[in-house]
DNA sequence: TGACATTAGTATCTACATGATACTAATTGG
DNA sequence: CCAATTAGTATCATGTAGATACTAATGTCA
């Protein structure tokens, strides 16, 4: 058997700390990305550092808070990494839809726009967000209080990138029991008015699936 | 609209960067965490710090190799926080099962004997191995290049912390044509002996499954 | 030697989830 | 009044998951 060294650093690599933020918003069934200019002609993604004492989340919800002026749905660290002597921490968050002529949301599509590197994180913050909308509520903290079941499916379609199909939408969400109607309808334009929906917060029900074999990623 | 800083800080907060590895292991359908003596009275797991220059990645894997005195059949970051004026990365990784005798390894239910804070720190990578599991083929991984279903679903099992129905199992093991049998077969004592079989890497396949409304935790 | 326990592996049935298709319903804009 | 548009439902076929119960092949032990 192989020695077994007891590695017990007692002090790390010395580094400063920063994070940045991808802040992403469901828009027109697509994904907006919160890029601002910085300068004449450079956007960038929000950074910031922890002050001393300050939790990284509680950093990261701050810097994202002043970023937008309001507040953020969801907010999660994503990864850590080395560039030279920093560590940044990405954190990915959800934001409200913004109104649709703000020049500080771009596209996720135009996301190349923004610095080396901007892309990649973009990337993985919302891959993310599409894992936490299978295992959280999160959806419902992007709607107002009372929501018809297409802006909903709309947000869903925006964050995972894919069309849904309705019906199918819609039995899950009534057997999970997560929304009830209101008896109000909204008409927006052209079409049959839309009945609007509440969300009940309820009791996390134990499912288990069974196991998956249809991983997605390569074999590693 | 509220203004919006442009948040550039040009240097972030000054901290040293440690890494902690919880390293897991499937043995006899339960998960044992590698966590050796350090002294007469205390065990403690694998830490250790990133060299300059060296990525956070490439420094996990020589911390968990060194540990094991082996290799390591995956490996990834879980998170990161902050502790007074040190940022501690937390990696989780899984090994081939060890050996019976090897006191290095405790079962993951007694991990209240590491010093405190480590069972966060073992529950947090034992949530990080559970969905590596549904996402990857990382349970071949841990085993020999021949194997049988059963010890395949007991590696599963080991990492889920549940029993899974053997039925349901094959079949969807068959239907992803992951594995192909071998014309081998081998007896473990008593029972009829189990054939063996081999891992067949593929190519992904496109499957996209619907919303799903059951998540698990609380709303937050 | 012949039950019996033990492990491997399969068959069948039910329940439910999913997606395609096609339909009905209610509105606006000509 | 009619077409376009959006909301919402019904039906059907397929696939998946779990329960149950079965067969198959080995070792153990009386």
């Amino acid at each position: 058997m192989p020695s077994r060294p007891a590695t017990r650093a007692r002090t790390g690599l010395r580094v400063t700390i920063n994070i940045d933020v991808v802040l992403l918003a469901p828009s027109g069934g697509r994904l907006a990305v919160f890029a601002p200019q910085v300068d004449r002609a450079r956007r960038a993604l929000p950074t910031g550092a922890p002050r001393s004492g300050e939790s990284l989340e509680t950093a990261a919800s701050r810097i994202a808070r002043a970023a937008v002026g309001g507040s953020v749905a969801w907010l999660e660290q994503v990864g850590t990494r080395l560039e030279g002597d920093a560590a940044r921490v990405l954190f990915a968050g959800l934001v409200v839809a913004p109104d649709a002529g703000d020049e500080a949301w771009i596209a996720r599509e135009r996301t190349n726009t923004v610095g080396a590197g901007a892309r990649r994180l973009v990337d993985e913050a919302t891959a993310a967000a599409g894992i936490w909308l299978d295992r959280t509520p999160v959806a419902f903290r992007l709607l107002p209080g009372a929501f018809t079941l297409s802006e909903l499916q709309e947000v869903y379609e925006a964050i995972l990138g894919r069309t849904l199909h309705k019906a199918s939408f819609r039995r899950a969400l009534q057997s999970a029991r997560l929304v009830t109607p209101t008896r109000e309808w909204r008409s927006e334009g052209r079409g049959r008015p839309a009945q609007l929906y509440r969300f009940v917060p309820r009791a996390p029900k134990a499912s288990r699936r069974g196991v998956r074999f249809d991983w997605l990623s390569r074999a590693p």
